[in-house]
RNA sequence: GGGGCUGUGGGCUAGCUUGGUCUAGGCUAGGAGACUCGGGCUCUCUUGACCCCGGUUCAAAUCCGGGCAGCCCCA
């Protein structure tokens, strides 16, 4: 068996560097032959796991049901909807030659769903009783990234779900779209303990179809924004190009409304990037396979079987509180060799068992996140360790929130806000006029773009940072993955 | 999109400048055994590698070209 390495990089000072170790040693992940392409390992997959339950409970709670759409998609189809078709054919992978034979037409890898799932929303949707349709499908998607990728960030293959519903008015797919960004809010924020922002995107970095895209976006430590999920109304763009007509109550033929909205397994690397420290990962509690490791310690053989009872005892009384152990009783390792392994790992609490705390009634029990070593009483054990991880699970979320509270920069010129940029590190507060021509500028000359327009409004504070026109709204630029 | 760099046992790496003594060294990990275990114990024995294709040459891990893969910086 492969075992763990330690971590040489330092997280402050070769971030990248930092994140492909622990990616690979912790054995979340690890590179498959063909470029940008990898394979979730069981540990990283039962975090998506975790992620998948959460979210698919929440969606069937408000009326969404699954289905499963094919992986080809026609050529044809994709090009239906013009401004779709531009935003994904540079990344599309395509299927030209199927045994032996040339095909007539080419089929794409679909690197989204909306063309093939609206071609059949056309045959199904009829009267506004059909109305809404609202559909989930799990699945992969290819996009054929050409340069940088990076593991779970930006892969040529990834993992998520791409909701698709149809709406009988402007209004409803709104909802629908707000619903479910707040869904995946909530998500984020209590599964992974990481604070996003909400907003919506500039027309530049908006989805390519779409009415608009609301999105979610976190902060990362080397003060890259990543975009964490986004909820789309495509309004009657799609509908139009496909045709999806219904007959209303008012027996008059029209054109649906209609949502997307999807999270991916980049979520994994958010995670690996906000928490982790210098020894490895961090997992909040509410998303690690494990969320507390139990290792017995023993000297003399004659001590082994006593304490491994009283490590299964532990074991199963948290197990039985819905607290999920694990028992790392490998004779072959020391404890502090193990100790260093689970650390590596990020499981957020060790509790050790050995002949001293047997003797005391008592374990030691120690957090991931501060390092923090208490003793327990056996009676106190279930109550300790249910409490100290949600304290672990608030204290890494507010660990986030002030780093990014404290990395929202206002300017209100062009060179403060190249300035800013200069230190890397996160979101640029400025008023902007809402022109295009000045966002594409900003993002030629300096690479950071428009990452959202906040929902909670704010009067602009300055004329535009950039042409120095009337400002019209507040936006938040940064550089992001 | 532009630029730079790298590829050696499972992992990390020395060797490459100046081709030959490389039958490729070290650390770590794996297997067998002994010894122990509260922060990566120790010892003995042992397995295991020059990314792929082509070229130059008497001779290639080393030089050249291409491919594949990875990393970093900039946009």
């Amino acid at each position: 068996m492969a075992k763990a390495a330690k971590i040489t990089a330092k997280k402050s000072k070769q971030f990248s560097e930092w994140y492909t170790q622990v990616v690979l040693r912790s054995e979340l992940a690890d590179y498959a032959p063909v470029k940008g392409c990898m394979v979730f390992r069981e540990y990283s997959y039962a975090m998506w796991e975790k992620i998948q339950k959460y979210f698919d409970e929440k969606i069937k709670e408000t009326g969404h049901k699954n289905a499963y759409f094919p992986l080809f998609i026609p050529e044809r189809f994709l090009k239906k909807e013009a401004e779709h078709f531009q935003g994904f054919v540079p990344e599309c992978a395509w299927v030209t030659i199927g045994g032996e034979s040339e095909l007539k037409e080419r089929l794409a890898v679909r690197p989204t769903s909306e063309t093939v799932i609206y071609a059949m929303f056309k045959k199904w949707i009829r009267s506004w009783r059909d109305l809404p349709l609202k559909l989930n499908q799990w699945c992969n998607i290819v996009r054929w990234e050409t340069k940088a990728t990076k593991l779970f960030l930006r892969t040529r293959e990834f993992l998520w779900q791409e909701g698709h519903t149809a709406h009988a008015t402007m209004e409803e797919a709104d909802q629908e779209a707000m619903d479910i960004l707040n869904i995946y809010k909530n998500l984020m924020e209590n599964l992974l303990a990481i604070p996003v922002l909400a907003g919506k995107k500039s027309d530049l970095e908006k989805f390519a179809g779409a009415l608009y895209t609301a999105t979610l976006e976190a902060l990362m430590p080397d003060g890259k924004a990543l975009q964490m999920g986004t909820s789309h109304n495509l309004g009657q763009n799609f509908s139009k190009a496909f045709k999806i007509q219904f007959v209303g109550e008012d027996e008059k033929d029209h054109y649906v409304w209609t949502t997307s909205w999807g999270i991916a397994t980049r979520l994994l690397g958010a995670i690996v990037m906000v928490h982790g420290d210098d020894k490895g990962l961090v997992l909040p509690p509410e998303i690690a396979p494990y969320q507390a490791v139990i290792i017995p310690i023993f000297y003399k053989e004659v001590e082994r079987d006593t304490i491994l009872d009283k490590a299964r005892e532990v074991s199963k009384r948290l197990d039985q509180s819905g607290i999920t152990t694990i028992i790392d009783d490998r004779p072959e390792y020391t404890p502090g060799w193990k100790f260093n392994e689970w650390e590596l790992k990020g499981v957020p609490i060790r509790i050790e068992v050995g002949p001293r705390d047997l003797e005391r009634k008592q374990v030691v029990v120690a957090r991931r996140d501060t390092f923090e070593r208490v003793d327990v009483t056996e009676e106190q054990l279930v109550s300790a360790i249910s409490e100290m991880l949600t304290t672990v699970q608030n204290n890494l979320f507010n660990r986030a929130k002030k780093f990014l509270e404290e990395n929202i920069i206002s300017v209100k010129s062009y060179g403060e806000f190249k300035k800013a940029l200069r230190k890397r590190r996160g979101f640029i507060k400025a008023s902007w006029c809402s022109s295009q021509e000045c966002e594409e500028k900003v993002k030629e000359e300096t690479g950071a773009a428009i990452s959202l327009i906040p929902f909670e409004k704010e009067e602009p504070f300055s004329d535009c940072f950039y042409c120095g026109n009337n400002a019209k709204e507040v936006v938040l630029f940064a550089k992001s993955y």
